[in-house]
DNA sequence: CTATTATATTTGTAGGACAAATAAAAAGAT
DNA sequence: ATCTTTTTATTTGTCCTACAAATATAATAG
């Protein structure tokens, strides 16, 4: 009820269960616990909530899904680093997210290809170069990349960020990525011209080049990708 | 077990929490449930798979955390559509982050800023810019900005990408962002010299110049983060 | 036909029991 | 005294039963 304009509002609605959950993350914060840190019991919090062992359960669960709590038997619970991507992870599937959704994690991944040039350039060593070189000579030859090429390289990429949530997180986003992009081409092309910019032109500049050449060239390296952007 | 080299690698030990959890998730997408559609109700579901009531609420907990299902008395449970960044949502908080998961999302979010040039002059309206330039014209006279200032300014470019899933995604990195750059600040640098390249340089810039010519600034802008990366 | 009331159904919560899996303590061997 | 093995205690994991709460559906009244 807001009393300024008269407007009704609906009433917080919460289970059990979610106040639980939301009060242990408050608690964890509160207390300042860190990984390996022993945390009270089942019993111990449900008595201090005053709600039954199974709501605490069902909460800890929850918790436990994300990596953030350990259990052992006696000797009970602990503060685990949570996974970060735990919770994408499990709901990044084509077949259940809205077009919406998908759209935009198909941009998303296209965002996340077009940023990550300055740390490729902060963190390359000679070894990446040389086993990017690799993986370029070896696909020079074919007429047409297939999709493991497509990954080898750019996975490699996403490792030479230094940045694991990120290699991961692009990792991830594929399925949905390729999905989206799969319905797009049914309906509007037929074959892929030869890529103005290749994997080894995009190696080249890593190696001589500067970020900026770098994101110069990605852009027309995934200019298909970026042609079907709606306005 | 593997034969081969007689190596000893360690027996699976899910849960029957996390198991119900899993086949639930491959049941929704092998039976191609879309949001609204009734699911059987928890008996069902615990008698099919010899499972206790108990457990498969702590699975559905889950799910539900996960914003997958809903639930109501009488009518059972429905999909719905999953909150994609539910999970992530519930850990992004920068007590209980490892330094390592920080600096990874503190790159992220750079990586993010990065890459949205594409997006911002495809969908760039008349409308988007008269409002923005109200912001930076509010800003124009201040001699440091504040946090607010930064937010409401980056917040907008956000916005404009017309890409809901970023924008939020986003703004959730900003409170381990700022922990991560805070701490960065207090043992290296006392003041911000003014940015070489404006809040009003980047609307220019969006109005009337190319993306490349947006990424190049917006890397300028962002370079008081950009030098703190590590090799 | 619409509105109201009653009923049925499922979820949400509680409490009890005991199996399972350790972690910690005790006992035994050197 | 130290190390290894066995025993015990403790907590989680799973199961069961019961009933309250909140609808969704069916029945009744106007």
């Amino acid at each position: 009820m807001n009393p300024k304009t008269g407007l009704l509002e609906p009433l917080e609605s919460l289970s059990m269960t979610d106040r639980v959950e939301n009060i242990l993350r408050e608690y964890f914060t509160e207390n300042a616990f860190k990984p390996g840190d022993a945390l009270p019991n089942e019993m111990e919090i449900a008595q201090k909530l005053n709600v039954s062992r199974n709501v605490v359960r069902e909460a800890l669960s929850r918790l436990r899904m994300l990596g953030m709590i350990e259990a052992r038997p006696r000797r009970g619970m602990i503060m685990a680093q949570p996974d970060l991507l735990a919770g994408i992870e499990k709901v990044l599937n084509p077949f259940i997210l809205s077009k919406s959704n998908q759209n935009d994690i198909f941009e998303l991944r296209l965002i996340l290809e077009m940023g990550i040039a300055e740390f490729l350039f902060a963190r390359k060593t000679p070894k990446d170069l040389d086993e990017l070189e690799a993986i370029v000579e070896k696909q020079k030859g074919l007429p047409v990349l297939s999709k493991e090429d497509e990954i080898e390289f750019h996975g490699k990429l996403y490792d030479m960020t230094g940045n694991e949530t990120f290699q991961r997180f692009q990792s991830l986003l594929f399925p949905v990525f390729e999905h989206v992009f799969a319905t797009m081409v049914t309906t509007t092309e037929h074959a892929a011209p030869a890529n103005p910019v290749s994997h080894y032109d995009l190696f080249k500049i890593l190696k001589d080049g500067t970020p900026e050449e770098f994101r110069k060239a990605m852009h027309i390296h995934l200019s298909v990708y970026y042609n079907t952007i709606r306005r």
